[in-house]
DNA sequence: CCCATAGAGTGTATTTTTGCACTTAATTAC
DNA sequence: GTAATTAAGTGCAAAAATACACTCTATGGG
């Protein structure tokens, strides 16, 4: 997590990341409309009016345009509102508003996309026949979690590998992906709003199924390690309303919670 | 005449004109807002995007950014079109489609002028209670008619002190200024464009009136002068002509000079 | 009166951007 | 096949922008 994503910075920050936006912007849009080799370099740099000396200070090659930075994935002002939420908890402790900021999160992320709606459908058809793009957005998958994850865990005031921290950077980040998916899928007419939320609701519905470990059986033996870590995380939160229903369903039975 | 008016430039010529035209936007804007002392050089940087510094490296005062560069006042693409008129008629030779193209340039000048009408007539209203601002203006005045000069002969292919390029300096801009004040006074209702071509009209009708330089004579015979002026102005207003009139009234006074 | 502050303006060092020449690899033309 | 062209990418120097500390002047408060 780099100063910018929190700090404000000078004029020279601010601009910087302006301009790194800019191009990630123009890179994707023309990839796009016209694949990612009816375009060149130069093309992009007359859009996002810079030279293109700069343009690989900026990015090491063209395919790292697109990708763009993982700063840039997470905008100041989105991070900040995210962050305040966090305030009100003592440090350490998951805080009660952390599932709903972190859909929010999600809604105000789906916002900010950059580009229209057909135009990132295009890009995203425009990648899916690109191979060595989709290894390199696979790698930089990893690089957003754990961004997220120092975000997230700065916010609770808790270390980075903290289980909820953990599941929830996985799990929200797969409910978004999944999301996104049937929202840029041919033919869909709903919102990206209706559809997360129903996700949400559906992912809670599943953890609050009933659930005993002693029926886990041998394998399940290995998995009850880490119910019992998440044992002890859901009572540290059990007093939490939506927050700790989810929780409580990952690390103990619900029978248990109920 | 710098090359910016004519040259397109490379990134950091056009970089340089736009931070430019910028500052000087944003200070006519809060001039006419508040003031010439209602808001700092500060509030300029922040709003055209730049440092306090820099503005000092394009402006050398307050005052001058508000006044503005030269270059400024007569935007590349429009000085592209009225230089591409006089692609057709031999060099020094004064083209058909000067007094035409002249009109012409000052309507796109007024369309471009930077801020809305209301602030325009604010901006005018401020600087007239602002005497180190008007005799600056004034001085700025000369600056941007030797400018349009240069501008003016270079199309023609002629030297800057030709006849009909004086001429047209000193009468179209005086012209341009007139038609400015009107349009700018309380209450007016009419178009820039309504109140320049009558102005035209009525200067062409004065140029085609009879004269016959044997009776010349003395100074008093030149003073009875104005009162047909203003009667021959009324007459005008009723007929506007088309534009192949304006081109034949002005091939006849440049023969006439020659 | 003196002192503090705000704002305009200056000097200098550092950072960033641009321009330009070059290299490399792929593609196109003959 | 060879040669030319195009596009991605690199190194280096000059230009431009910023950051920061400073000066000077005017204004307001005690």
């Amino acid at each position: 997590m780099g100063n910018s994503a929190i700090n404000e910075g000078g004029l020279r920050e601010r601009k910087r990341a302006a301009t790194r936006a800019a191009i990630t912007a123009v890179a994707r849009s023309l990839t796009a409309e016209r694949g990612l080799n009816g375009y060149t370099v130069e093309e992009v740099c007359e859009q996002a009016g810079i030279s293109r000396r700069t343009f690989f200070n900026y990015f090491p090659a063209k395919e790292d345009a697109i990708l763009g930075h993982v700063d840039d994935d997470f905008p100041e002002e989105v991070v900040e509102r995210f962050m305040a939420g966090g305030a009100g908890s003592p440090a350490g402790e998951i805080s009660d508003s952390l599932l709903a900021d972190l859909v929010r999160l999600s809604l105000d992320l789906a916002e900010r996309m950059s580009g229209s709606e057909e135009e990132t459908r295009q890009l995203i058809g425009v990648i899916k026949k690109e191979p060595q793009l989709m290894l390199r957005i696979i790698g930089a998958s990893e690089e957003r979690e754990a961004e997220f994850a120092r975000l997230l865990a700065a916010r609770e005031g808790v270390p980075t590998d903290h289980p909820v921290v953990r599941m929830a950077v996985v799990l929200l980040g797969n409910i978004a992906r999944k999301t996104s998916a049937g929202y840029f899928s041919e033919g869909n007419t709903r919102t990206y709003e209706d559809m997360l939320l129903e996700n949400i609701a559906a992912a809670r519905t599943l953890f609050a199924l009933p659930f005993d470990p002693s029926r886990a059986g041998p394998t399940p033996l290995n998995m009850s390690r880490p119910d019992i870590q998440q044992s002890s995380t859901s009572q540290s939160s059990s007093s939490l309303p939506s927050s700790s229903q989810t929780n409580s369903s990952q690390s103990t039975p619900s029978e248990g919670a109920q």
